[in-house]
DNA sequence: CGATTGATTGATTAGAGTCAAAGCAGGTGG
DNA sequence: CCACCTGCTTTGACTCTAATCAATCAATCG
């Protein structure tokens, strides 16, 4: 078992994890345990408070103590699974899809690495949409009980907990805001700059990067049908805002697409 | 000083808060310290978790020691305003805005008795949105950084609090698929089931009630027009399956709302 | 009681959805 | 190595839902 494969640049880590895992224990899944070390990850800006004392770190260490590979397609978790852990995306990517019986689909995020996922399974103790990887993946298991009690014995961690749950709720706001007032286009500019602008923060090109889901899924997103995504796609190339080829992306003007 | 004045009962809590406030601080607004305790408040079950000792339960009286009243348009809080304090809603509604420079605006929810206000706030230490006030009412303020505190001491409580913005991620998250995907009868229909739903969940009943935002406002929450909820609201009407007369509402066929 | 705000209804339009066809790319197996 | 799938994307033609514009009506409030 390895790492992240993927052979696009684009959504991977910009430091892989080091060391390939040592044992590997076949529970439900494979994980890795005793993997992954938040001391010395890359990502851990994006995912840890800022503050952290070596000790305190060691003890997030002995929470967060193994990872799952994920192919892609495979399910990190699905509605009505006992809730039990959240995750770190270490590499790769994700979508949470909400389903409706009548088979009404909505995505209701994109994920990357350095984002959480499964926080909406706190309040039932369930998962609440389904978890799935959109390209080969590794997240870390954070065993939330686990968290909560250092929780209560790391005023910053708590607070990043905080933190991390009421950004979420922001981000969906802002995807409500979305939904509930922009035009097609405006949307779609939207979802591209705001990808571009979480690429940047991660080390990568907010010009040129690779879309890792499809128009179908986009539009899923964006409350549009993939064609509405295609022509849009197709008008900013017309109008120079934008250089797409298939998944491959640049984004030409970015305050043009600001703009609209 | 009094408390919750309005004539309608619709929203107004069965056993209103009893004794009116000894004492009135002026700070910025005028707020009634020392009055509620969450020992005796008739909506505890809403907004706390269900198995405190009275221990617990008068330490938390302790944090939670004060409320503000407002009129009908009074604004809580403002976009930008500094994050100190979460609130829960004691009697009256409000809405919670988010503005665009452009202009635009979505009503991100529309908060009754026994709701939380603010979580949006955590995140970047300002608040988020605007919360106005739909009609006079009163909210019990809980300093946030008292709230965290007590919750290092008491697992309980820090559960419930994890509880309650994992609740906001699952509620925001199904408005996402209703903007997303749903045609504009079907989220009028789940907007008036929704309601009734929580409002049963408050001793009032699920069938008939009062309307305290405007058409406007509906609309701008279910991200149409306010003559779209208009048409949609006497179609209904023709139907059979609701009776609206201004903003008295009479469902008379959830199953019939249920299955468009 | 007039003025203002909110609600309803109608006529028309625009934007996105639907249906359909064709092109493209990547992967598989002969 | 090539041919053929299969799934994804693009584009066009047409339809339909909800927006827009406009007029009227009802309720509320100084």
């Amino acid at each position: 078992m390895q790492l992240a494969q993927t052979c696009e640049p684009a959504y991977r880590a910009p430091r892989p994890a080091p060391a390939p895992p040592l044992h590997t224990l076949e529970t439900e899944f494979p994980t890795t345990p005793r993997t992954p070390r938040c001391s010395d990850c890359s990502l851990r800006a994006l995912c840890m408070p800022p503050d952290l004392t070596a000790q305190q770190l060691a003890k997030l260490d002995a929470v967060i103590c193994s990872t799952r590979s994920l192919k892609r397609g495979d399910v990190l978790y699905r509605t009505g699974d006992t809730f039990q852990s959240i995750y770190a995306v270490r590499s790769g990517s994700f979508k949470t899809v909400l389903m409706h019986r009548d088979g009404r689909e909505q995505v209701t995020g994109f994920q990357i690495a350095g984002d959480a996922l499964g926080l909406d399974g706190v309040c039932a103790g369930r998962q609440n949409c389904d978890a799935i990887a959109l390209e080969d993946s590794v997240v870390c298991i954070i065993p939330f009980a686990q968290l909560e009690a250092v929780c209560r014995e790391m005023k910053p961690l708590q607070q990043h907990v905080h933190r991390l749950m009421s950004g979420e709720i922001v981000r969906e706001s802002s995807q409500m805001m979305l939904l509930g007032t922009m035009t097609a286009e405006q949307r779609v500019a939207t979802f591209l700059l705001n990808l571009s602008t979480r690429l940047k923060a991660r080390g990568f090109s907010s010009a040129e990067f690779n879309l890792r889901m499809t128009r179908e899924e986009i539009g899923c997103y964006l409350g549009m049908k993939l064609e509405t995504v295609s022509r849009m796609f197709s008008k900013f190339q017309r109008e120079n805002l934008v250089n797409t080829n298939g998944k491959t992306i640049r984004i030409v003007d970015p305050d043009g697409l600001a703009q609209l």
